[in-house]
DNA sequence: TATTTGCTGTGAATTAAATAACAGCGTTAT
DNA sequence: ATAACGCTGTTATTTAATTCACAGCAAATA
């Protein structure tokens, strides 16, 4: 299977989610120019992702959504199940947990991280709170992966390090630093200040 | 002056925010490369993103710290002060404010938008929180260009295309929807779901 | 003075991503 | 039966983004 682009695997988790959203469906099938005007990406460019994945539609019916959703599952979804680990149960924390928790069956945050004693043992949305000095253990038990990153930018690099030595392979790095990692590990920045400055200058472009 | 890409503006921005980290400047210079590892691009990279706003160095100093933080600036940042309204004031939005409010002197949220009747009135963290129903009048009194949508996402749509036909030309969407607006404005999507899912992929494919 | 050094600025080459274009083919219409 | 249609799958083309590579040059060195 040659590699992916991470662009591609972007827009597969959102044809599906847009999919999902559909339900309870009123037809089985779509041409790729209906998912287009569904999700905003081209036509040709659907097609090419779902090449991608091996998936093939019918040129008279199009693509079938119940097998396109099973396709792109098989495909970004874990065989079993995959437990994320949360470091920081502060606002961002809890608003993922809000907005994931319960949304893909085989993902799940089942663990978070912290430093306030109010929040250790207590269980937010499924997900239980456990002193941030068990974080070597407890991903070692899960074999856990992948992790968000959602504390104060100032522990932001000593805890991606004890993350990486524990094994953890993929950070979802919500802090506003650039983390230095060796070049095995995913790091996806979701930095939130940035965002704002990005959005601020092109609207003011388009004024 | 050519268009410059969003990836180049990304950067930029990140490299201002590094540099004015590493302030009381010990340095008056920096070199490419040295740039290249406090921010992991390279330094051809770096070289032509400093082009592009036609900022020099010198081949014997490198770049002029102090100077570069001006072209950056003079580049990225508004002539005067510009105001983002935040649409609502749940966790995301509190945490957005928590990270931005005061980082960016030219820049600040000082409108918020919100159903809560508790949260209408405060003021939190130099923004006040008035009810959505106010969003036209204040987004045009205050001369609003930009938006930061922070909502329950069933109503992000609605919220959206009101924010657009008030004159928002620019959306920072955190609702996990593709937001269907006319080409002229910008939209950045930062989908927590879908980050989620991706790194929890990429993990999975390193592991 | 002449030579070496090590940078920047930038054109050229490369790689990645998106778009266009169309052959092939069941289905429908005639 | 034959022709026209409108899709997919895929190749070719175009566009965008990144990296390479080096001329040119001020300072340091010999």
């Amino acid at each position: 299977m040659s590699k992916i682009s991470e662009k591609t695997i972007e827009r597969l988790i959102l044809y599906r989610r847009i999919i999902l959203g559909l339900k309870p469906f009123e037809k089985a099938n779509v041409f790729s120019h209906e998912l287009s005007s569904l999700t905003g990406f081209s036509s040709a460019q659907i097609r090419r992702d779902l090449m991608a994945i091996g998936y093939s539609g019918s040129p008279i019916k199009g693509y079938n959504l119940e097998q396109l959703i099973q396709s792109i599952s098989n495909f970004i979804d874990a065989p079993q199940k995959q437990n994320v680990a949360l470091i920081g149960l502060g606002k961002v924390g809890r608003a993922i947990l809000n907005y994931f928790q319960g949304r893909r069956p085989r993902l799940q945050i089942k663990s978070a991280f912290d430093l306030d004693p109010v929040k250790i043992g207590k269980t937010i949305n499924n997900c239980v709170c456990y002193h941030i000095d068990d974080l070597e253990n407890i991903i070692k038990k899960h074999k856990i992966v992948a992790a968000i990153l959602a504390i104060p930018v100032d522990e932001a690099h000593v805890i991606a390090e004890r993350l990486i030595n524990t094994g953890i392979k993929g950070i979802l790095n919500y802090t506003p630093t650039k983390l230095h990692v060796p070049e095995n590990i995913f790091v996806e920045n979701r930095d939130m200040i940035m965002a704002v400055e990005k959005v601020a200058y092109f609207a003011r472009q388009l004024d």
